[in-house]
RNA sequence: CGGGGCAUGGUGUAAUGGUUAACAUUCACGCUUUGGGAGCGUGCGAUUCCCGGUUCAAAUCCGGGUGCCCCGACCA
């Protein structure tokens, strides 16, 4: 893509009403742009962020059974009066012209376990995993830290429908490597953290999937001779000490749930009155599980991590485009070897983003290929072309290194 | 929901009772310049968050509201 084409801009200066690095980074260098508290546009280049870290998520579901749906975001009344969870206090509610009664979804076992039960009458048609990616309404009494905590926001939530405690567990393990390889491929993997939690109304415990960084909203306990985490409720009951190695010398650390994963048994199966026929004739209740990840709290989780005084850092594997590639100066020869780079790349499939402006300055250009934080900057100039070559330089390091052109080809 | 802070062109700031609300940046045009936000000139852009009050006079003082940020509580 060419950057002259992009139709938002980089500010110099970060908006004052936000200080969380992840937002004052995000906005400045044009991902997302801020509609009121808590909720986000995403802009192209944050959109196509949101679109790496979606398929990452959808791969590693894909792979572990998952069957994609789109349930809806308006829900009504009814479902939600089944379970009992219409007063909920996070529940956005809504009226219709005609006075039904309404709600955005806060999350979706009420949608799916019905949707679910239509279908799924046998032991033989289990274990159904259903997931989407979709928009979540939460009416939180404080939103904070720009993508970490929103009123709205994409999840992907994943449930899993299973005739058995057995089987729910083996598939709870599942899904937590699932996870694990989740945040790795999202880059954050050294960062993050499995911690125990309680598991609310639904079972004793939970688990959380933890990123250190200093803005976020939870303290973990993290034992660093086991690296074991548990959060504050959990370490209360154990008296502060690790599970493992009943170590005391543990260390509090911010952190970030990026991901959170429940087994919900016969919670919704019992209020749904969801049963199937098991090998002996007899009806039993379905035992669910559930699973959540928020992709824009992960994206913002990412820049927390991956960043520094000049903008993001992206991982490759999130990143908008694979390489920044500048035509830094206004010269015919500069401009023309930059165009064709900038086609032999792309046939070659790599994805750039090209900044052709002909109005910045070269400082101008640098600073924001800092800013929005590519992984690789391809810079074409006079000072590089005069030997015959560009220069290449990771975001991550501080001096570039220059190769010949005819080198580049074969890179591709 | 408790507490604290803030609100002035798109963005960042100045003006603390007294001209036509200033500066930088952005944006438009012209000339010059080209490896870390380059220079000069010209120009566009504001109901100073809203409502009310005090005053000869309000961006500035007072009251109420709204919005945003931060801390805490809350949080499937």
């Amino acid at each position: 893509m060419k950057q002259s084409q992009l139709f938002t801009k980089t500010l110099k200066e970060a908006p004052r009403d936000e200080k969380s690095p992840n937002a004052k980074l995000l906005i400045r260098a044009g991902f997302i742009d801020k509609l009121t508290a808590g909720v986000y546009s995403y802009l192209p280049l944050g959109l196509r962020v949101l679109k790496k870290i979606e398929n990452i998520i959808r791969e590693e579901i894909n792979r572990i059974s998952g069957q994609e749906v789109l349930l809806p975001a308006l829900h009504p009344k009814k479902n939600w009066k089944i379970t009992d969870r219409w007063q909920y206090k996070e529940m956005f509610k809504l009226k219709s012209r005609e006075g039904k009664d309404f709600s955005l979804g806060w999350t979706h076992e009420e949608i799916v376990t019905p949707l679910v039960q239509n279908f799924v009458k046998s032991y033989k048609d289990l274990p159904v995993f259903v997931y989407q990616i979709q928009d979540k309404f939460r009416d939180e009494l404080r939103v904070k830290s720009g993508l970490l905590r929103g009123v709205e926001f994409l999840m992907k939530d994943l449930y899993s429908f299973h005739r058995d405690e057995k089987d729910l567990n083996e598939y709870y393990e599942k899904v937590k490597k699932a996870y694990f390889q989740i945040f790795k491929r999202c880059g954050i993997g050294k960062q993050t953290f499995l911690t125990l939690a309680s598991g609310g109304t639904f079972s004793k415990y939970s688990h959380e999937f933890q990123t250190l960084t200093p803005y976020g909203e939870d303290r973990i306990y993290l034992c660093p001779k086991c690296k074991l985490a548990t959060n504050k409720e959990i370490m209360k009951e154990q008296n502060y000490r690790c599970q493992k190695c009943k170590s005391q010398k543990l260390e509090i650390k911010k952190a970030i749930e990026v991901g959170n994963i429940f087994k919900l048994k016969s919670k919704f199966s019992e209020a749904f009155n969801f049963k199937f026929k098991e090998r002996d004739g007899k009806e039993r209740l379905i035992l669910m599980g559930c699973y959540g990840i928020g992709l824009g709290r992960l994206m913002g989780a990412i820049v927390e991590v991956h960043h520094d005084k000049n903008g993001i850092i992206w991982p490759d594997s999130v990143s908008p485009f694979q390489i920044h590639l500048l035509s830094l100066e206004r010269s015919s020869r500069v401009e023309k070897i930059s165009r064709k780079l900038y086609k032999d790349l792309q046939k070659g499939g790599v994805e750039v983003f090209y900044d052709d402006r002909e109005d910045k300055s070269p400082a101008e250009k640098l600073i924001d290929a800092d800013l929005i934080g590519l992984p690789m900057r391809m810079v074409v100039s006079e000072r590089t072309l005069a030997r015959g070559c560009v220069e290449i330089k990771k975001r991550n390091q501080k001096r570039g290194k220059l190769i010949s052109i005819s080198k580049v080809k074969k890179l591709i």
